[in-house]
DNA sequence: CGTGTATATAAGCATATGCTTATATGGTAA
DNA sequence: TTACCATATAAGCATATGCTTATATACACG
């Protein structure tokens, strides 16, 4: 079991301003759970869609998600290859459980619409 | 030994908004390892004087660290009492060593001035 | 093929952020 | 007291952020 290196300032920055906006941050909760689509997002935030598209942008853009078509929808999840995964999911990890969110719109009826 | 309880993502979300500044980011990491003054960080971070205060101000609004007088100076310290400090100190853990920002001044004969 | 659905992108706008310069504050010390 | 030093605050400005509405793209599928 290796010791993991240490993330560079620069990077860690980077990360956490990512991280340091609600809607993003539960949304890298969620996916630690399961992939999400753009939807999915949209029911759960009850955000307008382009609002939830450029979180995900961003998310993307530094490489922290990935996306997978299937069928009609866009998939999100999270890459285990990114460089500094383990400090994001160690930081995750800490997080309250957001499943809550997900359940609860089940519960309304308001099911996920594309799963 | 007790387990921890998670954090809030509305905590989280606030604190990792705070630390995702490099200038924040890099001074808490500091402040971890010694307490430290305005002009401490001015002469590391090679910035204005306003600049840092308004830097350490936001960092003390919320709670992360605290102010003491000793002489002519302010020296600034984390608030071991600070709420979610635990999750703050575990990140802090993971980042890189930052103290050869400190020796390299000196090595310059730029001996921090206030201490 | 054309149509519909999911998602992305563009443009515009209001607010937030982080600096700058100028000035105020508050304690030290001659 | 007066002058000085460290720090804080205020005001102004340029850039960044996160939304909105409108529109483009890209598949899926009848």
């Amino acid at each position: 079991m290796s010791e993991r290196q240490p993330t560079d300032i620069k990077s860690a920055a980077t990360i956490l301003k990512l991280l340091g906006d609600p809607t993003r941050l539960t949304m890298m909760k969620l996916l630690q759970s399961h992939d999400c689509c753009v939807c999915e997002f949209v029911a759960i935030f009850n955000r307008s869609q382009p609002a939830i598209s450029q979180h995900i942008r961003k998310l993307k853009d530094v490489g922290l998600v990935k996306e997978e078509r299937r069928g009609q929808w866009i998939f999100y999840s999270i890459r285990q290859d990114y460089e500094e995964i383990a400090f994001v999911l160690d930081l995750l990890d800490q997080l309250a459980d957001q499943q809550a969110l997900v359940t609860d719109l089940e519960a309304q009826g308001l099911r996920i619409s594309c799963t």
